[in-house]
DNA sequence: CCCGAGCCTGACAACGTTGTCCAGGCTCTA
DNA sequence: TAGAGCCTGGACAACGTTGTCAGGCTCGGG
């Protein structure tokens, strides 16, 4: 019969808290079957192996390892066979930890899945292989408890440094990992009550474009529907959906506002109201990609003829009828600043702090140039 | 003067490649300048510390960091207080060292930035989360090189578990990996030379339906535009084209196939040849998700009405004109159950590898169902 | 023939954590 | 009150690697 009784057991990898149910550890018994003769399972060769095999020293095979000079040819060939033989691969993990930097960083962002975040993700990746590091990944699902756990999981993994987009809006439990030397830059959105290095989209002065743009079409019953407002973005969009109104002196109903989590259903909810209440809204601004999504879902089935722009570009936007017009922003170019800056920060080449801005764009594709149908 | 001259340096992730060319370690200096008195860069205290701040025993503090009983409540207050001053945060290499697990696993898939990968990604991630493991991942840019590279750096990491998307077709080098316990899964298409768990979609089935589709509206002639046949999922695909065709009795002109990178370039060639030829098609039978988005930008510009059907859905499919049918595979499902089955793996609960086979949908929108213009 | 220089090589400690094991103090019972 | 047993705490080795350093070898010059 075969022994499988043995079940994962992974590294406890939350945050050290002292949760002290008492829950006592099984003793860790060989944990695999023997199902290759001759291989135990999780007994993997190290360098003593090698060594022992070769018939050289330990710090011999280190340095044929890592290349190091001053190993004969005739020394190098003997070690090599035995790496080949035994299957032997280097164990970073006591490499790291007798040199102190694991060439890893992490990226924490909101939801891996969105397409804001694949171009913005394989940037950040891209740039960290350019500099031999890998990239250890996590959702935060857009939930401050969750963003703190994981970035604090990646810390204890002593990555070299941090991406993070964050989800909460107080970072000040970074502190003592920021001094540990942990680079560590914010994307998308601001820090919270911390000094670090920012890269973010000018979302206001985006939003307040893309508002403008439909003002200058002739719009005066214009909706917004954007996220939660403590989400530092979605709050900068608003604000520069305000200005815009209010720099063309319209005064803004309330009912043409909506703020809120941006699942299809409130989303959808939202737009119909305020295309059916006592003061319909000609055009809409929407808060990002989902929301544009579901919106032109709405306006697909709408009778009259409504504007919309909306925040974040969408694929395929230019081949639907019409056009959908978009302030586009540059996910890629904010991955790639931010881990630029990163490894800039690891360096030593930065100084202080910078918050850094990149533009937007508004992309004219017909949806945002349609006149106000009363 | 600040002292910004060391420069990042990170472990050498690459493969164990003897490269003697006789670069010399420069020796290493304490890399961080002292900024914040007090507290030196790259110096974190350790439990030996938080014991000696306490008054108690390293293995006390061990104790409570991880919650394991026999800590007086006293004792344990001190312990935690020291912690909080200290800024103490446990680290997970020399753990791993200790403990073997290392609690993540790696993800290794073609590019994060395309769509179908992320939601593929993020279940991925939500198993190992529940699980207690983190993710690691890599984009091999479909290269086989490059895949190898990220693989073994993974396995360096000692990661615990490997989901992998192939881009090569010879997986012989992880046998030494798979037997030291490093559980693996190959996700979309199969392993190559080696014998490992495989979670596909039904890529001949679902190619073949979509064929089917577009030959019961009354198609003969009809187009494949696929990716390169080196990639099984795109061999499989034009599989289930011949098959259907041939079922059908339709002999196929090879103007009607073109298989090769799939960058809209060439797509867009293609796409243009096989409407022009002297037998023009009718139909189109798209071999992926890229090249579903470039043929529809093309036929948007064509002046006779042609039928699609693509492999994969696309988002904002069901808002063109007329909407696109397509065989829709379930990414998050692949992820998912690829994940699910390596946490098995590592349980001890899986003994033999096993091939399975998610179903494909197809979901009819209008663009399969448009009669043969001739 | 001897000595120093230079090149290879390997012994050893250290990185920070956890498992093992033992000691001392306490409580409880006979 | 003594002995048994439990609870708490700490010393120590080990995980696999790399940096330091010293020893042994060869070779050439005096």
């Amino acid at each position: 019969m075969l022994d499988a009784t043995s079940s994962y057991k992974p590294m406890d990898s939350r945050i050290p808290v002292a949760d002290r149910t008492g829950h006592r550890n099984v003793p860790e018994t060989t944990r695999r079957t023997d199902r290759f003769p001759g291989t135990r399972y999780g007994n993997r060769p190290t360098m003593k192996d090698v060594a022992a095999r070769a018939g050289v020293g330990l710090k011999t095979v280190s340095r044929v390892v890592n290349g190091e000079p001053g190993v004969t040819p005739e020394t190098e060939r003997r070690v090599q066979e035995a790496i080949e033989a035994l299957g032997f691969r280097r164990n970073d993990s006591a490499r790291v930890l007798r040199k102190g930097r694991t060439a890893s960083i992490g990226l924490v962002l909101e939801d891996l899945a969105d397409p804001f975040y694949g171009p913005l993700s394989r940037a950040v990746e891209e740039v960290a292989r350019a500099h031999g590091a890998l990239l250890i990944n996590g959702s935060s699902a857009e939930d401050a408890d969750r963003e703190q756990e994981l970035v604090l999981a990646l810390c204890a993994r002593r990555v070299d440094g941090l991406v993070v987009i964050p989800a909460g809006d107080d970072h000040r439990y970074l502190e003592p990992e920021i001094k540990a030397g942990v680079a560590t830059v914010f994307v998308d959105r601001p820090a919270g009550h911390i000094d670090a290095d920012v890269v973010v989209s000018d979302n206001f002065g985006g939003a307040r474009d893309g508002v403008r743009h439909l003002i200058a079409h002739g719009h005066r019953r214009i909706g917004f529907i954007g996220d939660m407002p403590r989400i530092h973005t979605a709050a900068e969009r608003l604000r520069g959906y305000r200005t815009a109104m209010e720099d063309a002196g319209i005064p803004v109903a309330d009912a043409w506002m909506s703020l809120g989590v941006t699942d299809p259903e409130r989303v959808r909810r939202a737009a119909q109201e305020m295309l059916t209440g006592p003061e319909p809204v000609t055009a809409i601004f929407t808060g990002n990609n989902r929301v544009t999504v579901t919106v032109i879902r709405v306006l697909a089935g709408h009778a009259r003829p409504v504007a919309l722009v909306g925040f974040d570009d969408i694929e395929l936007a230019d081949l639907l009828q019409p056009g959908v017009t978009v302030v586009a922003q540059d996910a890629a170019a904010l991955g790639r600043t931010a881990a630029e800056r990163l490894f800039r920060q690891l360096d030593g080449t930065l100084i202080a702090p910078e918050r850094i801005e990149l533009p937007t764009r508004l992309i004219t594709r017909g949806s945002g140039e349609l006149p106000p149908a009363d």
